[in-house]
DNA sequence: AAAACCTCCGAAAGCGTTTTCGGTTGACTA
DNA sequence: TAGTCAACCGAAAACGCTTTCGGAGGTTTT
């Protein structure tokens, strides 16, 4: 209660000068251990917190990152935004560091912020997220000279700092793991080229089907929306070719749930006649009749090393390029990646094979 | 670049002092409006923007309001943490107050953020969550006169800001639509009754019960962990029953899946023999093969609210007890709540009924 | 024994605002 | 015409801390 103590009470009290108080307490060279213990005391004793105001005022540093949320577009985001922002904060608590959320509603706004940080300097760096193939923030960023780490690359990433997921392997393994389940007609719906991460991932599914020998086939490469009614439509049209997938690798967790409705809706049934694997690993997959087999990407500890990775970059004992951290994402096996049966059941399945194919030959 | 712009330059261009200068971008009335016309433009021009450190430092305000996440326990909390961050966010920058989100790790660190809050004052105010029946933080954050509303309510809440969803009506109704299909043995599948909201959904069912005319049995009132696996084992506990029930209302969606999961294992199907109702509106609930029926609360614009009322306390406009809100939940009807059939099949019917039970008879 | 060198601390100048308190104008009353 | 009262603005003191610079004392070198 009353007031709270500030440096001068301190000083008074060991009849000490306030410069020697301060120096002490940040640990500085020239002050004898003996004087350093005894302010540590008398501060611990005191009950001390240094106004944040004032020190940021006087050392010009703020010792605050941001996190920009991406704009509310789709809602696919809102699944790990609470674990990401969970995990800057912790790791920043431990350090003294604060993390304030920034949330524009459209890109001007961004840009507005991006431009009142770079004039008041009040946040030290940023973390953003959502990341687009070829990213204006990344270059904006640059060119302002604020400190970011990103959550996703982009296109000109070369120099700066972010950690991501391995998202080509982990679509090549995922279709590596289908045709290792003696599947070869293997279609993928991936999200709006737009993101990256939906790039990366259609790219891995080919580079799959490549090394496992199979056939491009051009129609069997869907895009949509993230979201489950986008999943849904995508997996109708792929639906309604003349020879159909066995399998499908979709960008996310969500919209596989659409395919799968959208299989069920046809008479099939996911992980009999049709594979699906998604992406995400989300914990309601498993609550799904024949749960979900998906990929799960490490995020719990991105939070953690985002931050830990942005602050080096802030106090410069680190160079951009030197940030940079790949993950893996580790199969899920569920009960929607099974071996192909041989003969394809129920009424649509009239059409297949019935045709020789525009495109190189499906096998089989 | 360069230089950010302060007060300083904009004084010596125009001739005025700088507390003329910060007067009149402050509004204060005893500048000319001349004057102040003739400093905003040359703010404007010159981009200034004031240094938020000084200015906090100076004026003893922070402008800034943290968020505490809930501790990490369960992961129910993760769906609309984004949503609700965003709102703040939001609500927050239009005014040009900050958000900072805390995540303690457990309650002492919780407590310490308390009172590093409570002397620093570096926070004008504070939002918390996922308030617990009897929770202490209320009391504590009163004793320590630190701003705060909650979201949800406490047992002694009286004097405080809140808002929340009434859940006591939410399940009498839900209650109530499950007697209108013409069920009459309607359960409930609560959450830990440390958390108050669940307390007071199981009041509404059993309000609900009472309102429909419909006899209490203790027997139908589970309680479990806020989870898939809490929901589905409470189902398996309800699924030994010698009179099972013909309708449950769910804690949470979660729960609710969890239960319609039991209900399937045991050989029925959610919505025929026994038809389930959950809560949080959440969308995968759409995406399940009969969809689920739920209740909806509105969540978009809590976070919006949270924040004008946290600001309107830190300024002084309001005092707590008048800023008090209770929102209404509404009923999303899908698939699994459906009116009840008159004879059960499947096996483990056989016990049913046989037995006068041993509180007030269960009707049919 | 003088010179050079540490070690440790105090003085003081900021950091960029806000805010109180007078003081200077000119207009308006009496 | 002196006095009153607005309307406006400047001076200056905070706000609580950081950081540079220099100096006093003691210790080691030459």
């Amino acid at each position: 209660m009353g007031e709270p103590t500030k440096l001068k009470v301190i000083a008074e009290r060991l009849n000490l000068s306030e410069s020697t108080v301060s120096r002490a307490l940040n640990d500085y060279q020239d002050i004898s251990v003996r004087t350093k213990k005894l302010v540590r005391d008398v501060a611990q004793e005191l009950g001390y917190e240094p106004n944040m105001h004032a020190r940021r005022l006087a050392s010009g540093k703020s010792d605050t990152i941001g996190y920009v949320m991406p704009s509310q577009d789709g809602q696919l985001t809102e699944t790990f935004l609470g674990e990401l922002i969970a995990g800057l904060a912790t790791a920043l608590a431990g350090r003294s560091w604060d993390l304030t959320v920034l949330a524009p509603n459209n890109v001007e706004e961004e840009m507005e912020i991006f431009q009142k940080i770079a004039r008041t300097r009040h946040l030290s760096g940023l973390v953003i997220s959502r990341t687009h193939s070829d990213d204006p923030r990344f270059r904006i960023l640059q060119d302002l000279d604020i400190p970011f780490v990103s959550h996703g690359r982009s296109n000109d990433c070369a120099d700066t700092a972010w950690i991501d997921v391995d998202n080509e392997g982990a679509f090549a393994e995922m279709t590596a793991h289908l045709a290792g389940l003696g599947h070869s007609r293997i279609a993928h719906i991936g999200g709006p080229s737009l993101y990256n991460f939906a790039r990366q991932r259609a790219e891995g599914w080919r580079r799959g089907l490549s090394e496992a020998g199979l056939d491009f086939w051009p129609d069997y490469g869907e895009t949509t929306e993230l979201s489950f009614e986008g999943g849904r439509a995508a997996m109708q049209r792929l639906l309604k070719l003349e020879t159909l997938p066995t399998a499908v690798c979709c960008v996310s967790d969500v919209v596989a749930i659409g395919a799968m409705q959208a299989i069920r809706e046809a008479g099939f049934h996911p992980g009999r006649e049709i594979s699906i694997i998604g992406y995400d690993g989300l914990d309601l997959g498993a609550w799904l009749d024949p749960p979900l087999t998906t990929m799960r990407q490490p995020l719990q500890s991105a939070g953690r090393m985002l931050a830990d990775m942005l602050i080096k970059l802030v106090e410069g004992d680190t160079r951009p390029c030197d940030s940079q951290e790949l993950f893996r994402a580790s199969l899920v096996r569920r009960g929607t990646a099974n071996p192909p049966i041989t003969e394809l059941a129920k009424e649509p399945a009239q059409a297949r094979q019935s045709k020789t194919g525009n495109s190189g030959g499906v096998p089989l």
